[in-house]
DNA sequence: CTGAAAGCGCTTACAG
DNA sequence: CTGAAAGCGCTTACAG
């Protein structure tokens, strides 16, 4: 039976305090088997952990935190305009990846959107005051200046994707871009097509830039010509994939093959060629990139280049973890993998 | 020059004794306009402010919330099979809106997401311990065990669509399924539709219920015939929704119109229909229900009912708000509204 | 290995 | 309106 009358919490959770006097110890001492077990006998460990159980304690985060001086939370931080986080299901599966990885550290997630100059401020603010332990940054443009900011404050983070204009000063883990563009084009290549054309990412991406350079050693390795009309940049959404497929078609009609530099772009660039009424895969194959839910939603489905998610997310927290505890910056480079479906 | 040596945070942030030092008022003071400004006369007040912004200083939430007991901070839990949270855009949404929605009151949102019984436990039990100071539920389906054990503890919560089951006991925000279902079914009435065949939610939760009612509520209306054969069960997912098209097919080949209960659904169904030669909306109009991203993605776009996500996030946010500053649950039913585009 | 004590940075009655 | 003081729940040297 309820007796304090309160609609809010039951009761005030047990304290280390209590957990001290169930088990015949002091406080100190509950606070060494909850910090690692060390200095403590296994008699007074056991009836400490005894006592924590049939009390149910569990920590106050808050009064750790502002004795440690850390929080042990993590932001998520994405400087993106707010469509492309609507629109382009990587985040997803990013944010999906990350917070799972940190739950098995046991650590909460901060999700934090700046997707206005305004937001940036604020959240960098909060950031440095001390409220998160360290940043998990999505953001592929350069420009960004919240990167700088952070690593200037001394803020432990790590970038998804190579940070532009940054390398060597701020810790990444990226999926290997040139490298899967290359093998996609050389996946092209062997289908028998001879007029590969692509579309790129925002050429101040890492994406953009690597995937174009994977796509011109393949083209070059094979001897096939490097026409520049068989290049169009994209923007990493589904119309302007779709635009730049029309351009293409405009451009080199002749092309019999398509590698886009994202799901997304190439699900637009469909769209395109089935209104130009261009069979896929019979007169153009057609080759994306990131094997991202998109690439399911397409018919025939999209043969692809697998960014691998859940590792990506997982090595991002293991550098971020890592780099709170004092390592240095580092980055990752991890493979990618050809996945095969119907567009080629 | 930085002369501490650390590769950390800088210098350690200012206290509110450096604020109150600066200012020449005692902690107190400085803590009084901090939270609200009351008793404090103006000229210590302006000096206060003044030492703030001199001294950049920012609160320490954790020796705030030590004394509070309260965090500052929401969470918004998810308790889905994984695959779901990849798949449907809506979550997407709906997490965005949140985040900003509570970002406008400077509260920080914590993503937890619950795929599992043994993820359930451990979060349940981090909540209740007091870590956050209310949640933002998100999990459709009857049956989860999580909005009883919160309720229970006493955490103030806030439900996104009706929890079955629970009604009454449970705050919560919804879109009026039933309406928007009635005005979708009307409206393909009125293109001169007499076959309407439906695909349904999972009949376990409130958006498989309630679309259902519309649809037959609208069908009596108009005094179309109510043949079982025209409603077929969906999942919401967009393989789901293509099955259930199929076997609409077989079932009832001469229907002209098709309502079904998620974008995603009828993005799959759209597969189906257009394997089976038939065209929309010449041969059948297709009419969706959210107005995610996936309506975007078909070809052509789909007509549908739009969910008012960003409502229905700051609707939630205000309850939970107004719960956790000791209000009673509610409930919040917003308005539908149909979007016209290419399949009707 | 263990206890007693100081102190993290704040808020909040309590006197004035 | 304002200051001095207690105390939130924990961790961590410091003695033993």
């Amino acid at each position: 039976m309820n007796t304090n009358g309160g609609r809010r919490r039951a009761a005030k959770p047990p304290t280390i305090h209590d957990v001290a006097r169930e088990a015949g110890v002091s406080r100190g001492t509950v606070s060494r088997v909850l910090n690692g077990g060390h200095y403590v006998s296994p008699a007074a460990r056991e009836s400490v952990e005894a006592a924590i159980s049939r009390t149910g304690y569990v920590v106050n985060r808050h009064a750790r935190s502002l004795i440690t001086g850390r929080s042990d939370s993590v932001a998520f931080l994405l400087t993106e305009p707010q469509e492309r986080f609507f629109e382009d299901p990587n985040f997803n599966v990013l944010l999906r990846a990350c917070t799972q990885s940190l739950a098995d550290h046991d650590i909460p997630l901060l999700l934090m959107i700046a997707g206005t100059e305004a937001e940036r401020r604020r959240i960098t603010r909060y950031i440095t005051a001390g409220h998160v332990d360290g940043v998990l940054l999505v953001s592929s443009h350069t420009g960004d200046p919240a990167a700088d900011q952070l690593r200037d404050a001394g803020v432990p983070l790590v970038a998804c994707g190579k940070p532009i204009g940054h390398t060597g000063k701020v810790s990444y883990v990226a999926a290997d871009d040139r490298d899967g563009a290359h093998d996609m084009v050389r996946h092209l290549y062997a289908s028998g097509r001879r007029r590969i054309a692509t579309i790129t990412g925002p050429l101040d991406t890492p994406g953009g830039i690597d995937r174009l350079a994977g796509y011109r050693q393949a083209l070059a390795e094979t001897g096939l010509e490097a026409d520049e009309r068989l290049v169009a940049t994209g923007d990493y959404t589904r119309v302007g994939g779709e635009h730049a497929a029309e351009r293409l078609l405009a451009a080199v009609p002749d092309m019999d093959a398509l590698f886009v530099a994202s799901d997304l772009m190439a699900q637009g660039a469909l769209t395109a060629l089935k209104r130009a009424n261009r069979r896929v895969p019979e007169d153009i194959a057609v080759g994306g990139f990131d094997d991202s839910p998109a690439a399911l939603a397409t018919t025939p489905e999209l043969t692809t280049i697998r960014q691998p998610w859940d590792r990506i997310a997982s090595e991002m927290v293991r550098l971020l973890l890592a780099q709170i505890g004092g390592a240095d910056t580092s980055a990752v480079i991890l493979p990618t993998e050809l996945v095969s479906r119907g567009t080629v």
